[in-house]
DNA sequence: ACCTTGAACTTGTCTAGAGGACTAGAGCAC
DNA sequence: GTGCTCTAGTCCTCTAGACAAGTTCAAGGT
């Protein structure tokens, strides 16, 4: 059975919180697993004397913080936290392209996972207003749009969507389904566009509903928006790639010179 | 005064979330703008004919949300949004140093910001386990700890946690509150460490109580996290500051060569 | 073999009330 | 004016109970 401590009433913290705080703990040191169910609103008012209001604004915290997740009817689970990746600054190198790999390909067998990619879609579209200006279009141009979806042995960990502006894809396995070995990058390099950089925007925020959906992840759970505008040695904008990652599965890492 | 509408008992929707759309319409559209109270509780018992638990729970969720925030003793008021900054990855360059700058006042300054630095508290302590690896310490080495909060326009944007060993920091203004002009970098290299480089590792998860306290988020606000480790010429790491940032207020901003 | 029913569990929502803690302002004493 | 107390208003926490709704499973009927 599942040691859960006391209510100490001389604590400066209320009841609340004090039960908030245990069940924390016993879910960051492992003695509650992923997936395991919390005792219920009877066991805990039971075991710490108080009100079923009380116990309830207890595991509410815990919801608000994504450590658990409700089911009404069934009880209430300790979140399944899916695999940890660490994207190194070097994850571009043109090695890995020559090797015929991707980015996500790289990683993620890095870390030990199986990597898929999903759902993908290629379509042709006009330029989205708000990406006009980073691709250096107008606002009628074309680009071809490709997005899909990444998981990690199974677990949906990022969607991505890629603009390419149509006159560096056309012709090329870029507005092919399967783009080839080393990805569209690669492509985009073989069509005359040597890469230089990338400039990436980093933030964060809640999921839409449909984000939701599509990554499998409940209320609660935030997402990493990564912006990321590849350039090449003429400085020329050659893609933007706008990808939404579940938050608890990335960890971006970044060098920066002081200069 | 503020028209706000009716529950219907017959809506499938619970009466609390019901109040809480009701609020949240009057917010988007602007009939209550940012700074502004709320109605009360006890007027919201009245007008809508419920108890205060629903009432309260109603205001619960648009706090979770982060539209709202409530203040002991006083009310609850419309969040007002804080302004985003962009932090563009040469926010270390040396020559904001020289000029007696730190990297948060330059980047306020130059967004139109007025900066605050706040609750400022510098401690001498054991190093922190999860850190010793990165700063190259032994269990038992101790460092100093600044931590402090950063404000733009007056709302909270930033806590930041600062790590520096005591070798490298006795016998500096770093074991001063007020760590002089140019910030702790320019005391590290006055002591002999020129800097190098910057890793940073970028990640976001919920908040925890304390941090939405301190911040004055809500429950459904997540929270960027970045970790930068500092090195100097000799790959020495100098320094770990461990920053917890508003998701909404921030877009990080980054350049990768493509190599 | 299949389905229905119902009991026993879970969480969700709501009511009605209590005392506590914090804030701001009025009034008073110095 | 300054500092104090008092008070009315605010949100915070907790209690005790009620009914609703979703889940699971076993007993019983077909």
């Amino acid at each position: 059975m599942l040691d859960l401590g006391e209510v100490d009433r001389s604590d400066d913290r209320p009841p609340y919180r004090q039960i908030a705080g245990l069940l924390r703990e016993r879910i960051k040191l492992g003695r509650l697993t992923p997936g395991e169910q919390l005792p219920s609103e009877s066991e805990l008012i039971q075991h710490f004397g108080v009100a079923r209001m009380t116990v309830r604004q207890a595991v509410q915290e815990l919801r608000g913080e994504g450590l658990v997740v409700a089911e009404h009817g069934k009880g209430v689970f300790v979140r399944s936290a899916p695999p940890v990746r660490r994207l190194a600054s070097d994850r571009f190198a043109r090695r890995h392209r020559e090797q015929g790999k991707s980015a996500f390909l790289v990683e993620a067998e890095a870390a030990g996972h199986t990597p898929v990619v999903d759902q993908v879609r290629v379509t042709n579209e006009t330029v989205p207003s708000e990406l006009a200006e980073r691709l250096h279009l107008g606002m009628d141009d074309r680009v071809i749009v490709r997005a899909r979806r990444y998981l990690a042995d199974g677990v949906p960990v990022e969607i991505a969507t890629s603009y390419i502006p149509e006159t560096i894809a056309r012709g090329t396995a870029i507005t092919e389904v399967n783009s080839g070995p080393g990805g569209i990058y690669a492509r985009i390099e073989e069509a005359g566009h040597e890469l230089k950089h990338f400039t990436e925007e980093v933030s964060s925020r809640m999921p839409t509903p449909d984000e939701r959906k599509v990554l499998q992840i409940g209320a609660g759970v935030p997402v990493l928006t990564l912006l990321r505008t590849a350039y090449d040695m003429d400085e020329v904008p050659v893609e933007v790639c706008d990808t939404v990652k579940v938050s608890h599965a990335y960890v971006l890492e970044y060098d920066v010179p002081a200069q």
